[in-house]
This record gives structure tokens, sequence and C-alpha cells, in this order.
DNA sequence: AAATATTTTTAGTTTTGTCTAAATTTTAAT
DNA sequence: ATTAAAATTTAGACAAAACTAAAAATATTT
């Protein structure tokens, strides 16, 4: 498999979260920053080796074979950026691009030895499930902190969206993974929240909530 | 710069090594397994790129710039395969091709952190040296077993060719760099050498003995 | 020094992955 | 149920990096 099908893959494994019932030619060109025209070759490309199920027009999904490929590139993602935060030092704002390039570096016994050297783990620095060798995810029970009442506790445990500038915030706020979050106060204009994050006070926009994962903790 | 084009440059390198004067394009060809015309092409565009210097019919050369991106080149792919051994127990006879990967990768950051992390080593698994982040290179003083006469003596500290076959040959007979090494005698007929390994007695024949450096040892 | 052999370059194709522009199909709105 | 809008596909083109075959330049041999 070529860099190129490893990534539409990959755009499809995600959107296939959203979409289920078929991931459309224009959402996965904006994830690729390519045309729709670009998208409808690739796809019969990738449709050709039986690794995505097309029909004209209805959009894709990922075969049996397709998916367990697609969660092969998403666990070389994931471990390698936990390599990089845990033994490189990287921060978690760092990650993405490196990792981009080293999720294609193709030699199952790199990946594995990897792992292994890692303590296979199960969560990548932003909280995002790391599949198995065999392609298994263990399921991460959170949810949105934007979804939790006045009054509930929670532990953070990962983030919805990685963009660097959120992680920055978030550590600018020393919001990180395993902090305790409990929700003092929801504004009903804007639904920003008043939270007290390991003992500390502050208020944060609806749209950070929107993009923090918790625990729910008693 | 692309794949492609970081290849061309680090096989033009350690071709540099026996061809000072010019590169051939067959030279090149060889090594890359491509035709003569294509690298005439890649060639073209390496010059316009001013890391070589390349006169019709007559050669390449590196220019300064060209030198230091191979030696860049050169420095990720020795200090990947100090990873894969050290910290991943590869075999030093499996981890060039993985390597060959993973030198493409483009994060100055990444390079600069893995040398940290691997603690500034200055040589890889085959004994062969790891320009620092300058491009400066320590010189290793070995020669060729090969070289040496009957009754002297050496530590082995280097291949010179990395075939996995030869390396695999080598761990047989508990050959290892560091290994102490003892010319006992030499036959006039084939030149093959009898030699104490570490207390052990074999014999080699020249061909290997023409591919292992050693530290002369009094 | 001429003839031959080798090496290198040029010219023209191919493949992969992308693009634009036009045509088609589906979806939404009146 | 038409019509308008949006999404998708097709057709044709392009750049990168490779190739084959032929032409040109350099090297070698007699």
């Amino acid at each position: 498999m070529t860099h190129s099908e490893e990534n539409y893959l990959k755009v499809i494994y995600h959107l296939s979260v959203v979409s289920p019932r078929g991931v459309n030619t224009n959402a996965i060109a904006g994830m690729i920053e390519s045309k729709a025209s670009s998208v409808t070759d690739m796809v019969k490309k990738l449709a050709e080796k039986e690794l995505i199920l097309y029909q004209k027009y209805q959009g894709v999904t990922l075969t049996e074979k397709g998916l367990l490929a697609a969660k092969m590139i998403v666990r070389k993602h994931r471990l390698w950026e936990v390599f990089l935060v845990e033994k490189l030092d990287f921060t978690w704002d760092e990650v993405h691009d490196v990792a981009e390039e080293l999720e294609h570096i193709k030699s199952e016994k790199l990946i594995n030895k990897l792992d292994a050297f890692l303590g296979f783990p199960t969560e990548d620095p932003h909280g995002d499930p790391i599949p198995n060798a065999k392609g298994e995810i263990k399921k991460i029970d959170k949810q949105l902190l934007s979804d939790l009442e006045t009054g509930q506790k929670g532990i953070c445990v990962g983030v919805k969206d990685s963009a660097s500038s959120f992680l920055q915030y978030l550590d600018k706020q020393q919001i990180a993974l395993g902090s305790k979050i409990e929700i003092i106060g929801k504004e009903t204009f804007d639904m920003s929240l008043t939270i007290i994050v390991d003992g500390k006070e502050m208020i944060i926009s609806n749209k950070i909530a929107n993009n923090l994962f918790v625990k729910l903790a008693t």
C-alpha cells in the first residue's frame, strides 16, 4: 500500500465513526486536503483492492480487510505518539505531524517491538485508544465535559480535538490528562462553565468543554 | 526534498568515497537499482537544486550543500539503526531495510532528540561513524583484517559489507564488534587466515577478512 | 588513428496521484 | 412534481519518477 492509499484509508476510518452508513466524497476531500475528483479516483482503486465498498454517489464503507488495515495505521500513529512523548520528551501538541510520517513505516516487527518497548500502552498522549496487534480496541468510558451537570466531578481522560492551539491552551491552564475537574456553575447565556481543576477555579468556554473528555468520578 | 532525491544524494555520498573526482551515472544506477537514463534525469534535478555539480558525461560531485544534506541522511539512518538494536533488540542484520525508511522522516527535532535519547552515539551497530548535528564525523582508526600480518592482533571495530548473510555468518562464528582477533597464519594459495577470536581458533576466507575492520592492538 | 565497445544522454512512454472543467446524479426547495 | 442547488463523477491534462530504444559522446583496442 502506498502512503497515499494509507492516508485515505485512515481518513475513511475516522469519518466512519460519524458516518457509518457511508463516508462522503467531499468529507474525504476535506480531510485529505484534496479535491473531490481526486477522491473518486482513489476510492475506485481502494475498492478494486477490496479495502472499501464503493457505490457511485453513495459514499464508501470499509470492508473487514480495510478496517483492519486502517486500525493498523492508527495503531502505528498512536504508538509513535507515545514514543515521542514518553521517550523523546515531545509535548502532546508537537507529536501529530511527525507521527503522521512515522505511521507509514512498513515493518510489523518494528511496530510490535516498539509496542513492547513502550509497555503495551492502551492510550496515546491525547487519550485516544491504541489498537493492539490484533486490531482490538479497548473501549474507553468517557463523555464530553460539556455534558456534565453542575456539581458533577470527573477526571480528564482525553481531548476530542487535537489542534495544537487547543492543546497549548490546556497546558497554559494546567489542564492535563488525569486532572480532577468539578463543575461549579453553568452560564445559560453562552454555556460557559465555572470549574475547579485540581483545586484551581477557572472559567472555560463551551467550545473548550465540548472538546474535553472526562470520566465521571463520584 | 523527496525520498527519491534523498536516496540519490545518499548513494552519491557513499560512492564519492571511492570516486572523489566524479561519480559515474552507471555506478549510481547500480546502487539505486535503476537505469542510467533515470539517473541522468534525477542528476539534472539535483544539479538544478545546487546539491551536486554535474557536467555531461563527466559524472557528479556533491556541493557543500549537498554534502551536508547527504550527511544528515546518513546521520538519520545510523541513529535509527542504533535505536533499533539498542532499544528494540533488533539484530545487526535486521536493521538496514527499516532504517532505509526511517531515514526519510523529516524532523530535525526528532533526530536530535533521538540522538540525545541514545546518548549521542558516534558509531552505528556495524561500526560506521555517525555524523553529529553539525555534520562532523569522528574519524575511526581502523584497517581491514586482511591487511594485518601474521602475529598481529586487533579488535574488531566494524564491517565493510553489511549484507545480512555476512552478518549472520559473523554471528554464527561468534565474531562481534569488540572481539579480539589474532592472526595465527596466512595461506598463500587462497589467502585464507587462521585466526584466534576471543580465544577460539578458526579459519576464515580472504573474502571475510577483506570485509572486517579491526583496530590494531599491541 | 581508425574501428569498436562502453557509457551516457536524449526522446518519447508509462504509472501514480493529483488537478480543472464539464457532465451527471442526487438532494432540497419551491 | 418541477426546478434549483449541491455533490459526485467523468474526461482530459499535468508533474514526478521511472522506463525503453535510439543517438551521441567517451574510452578502449587493434
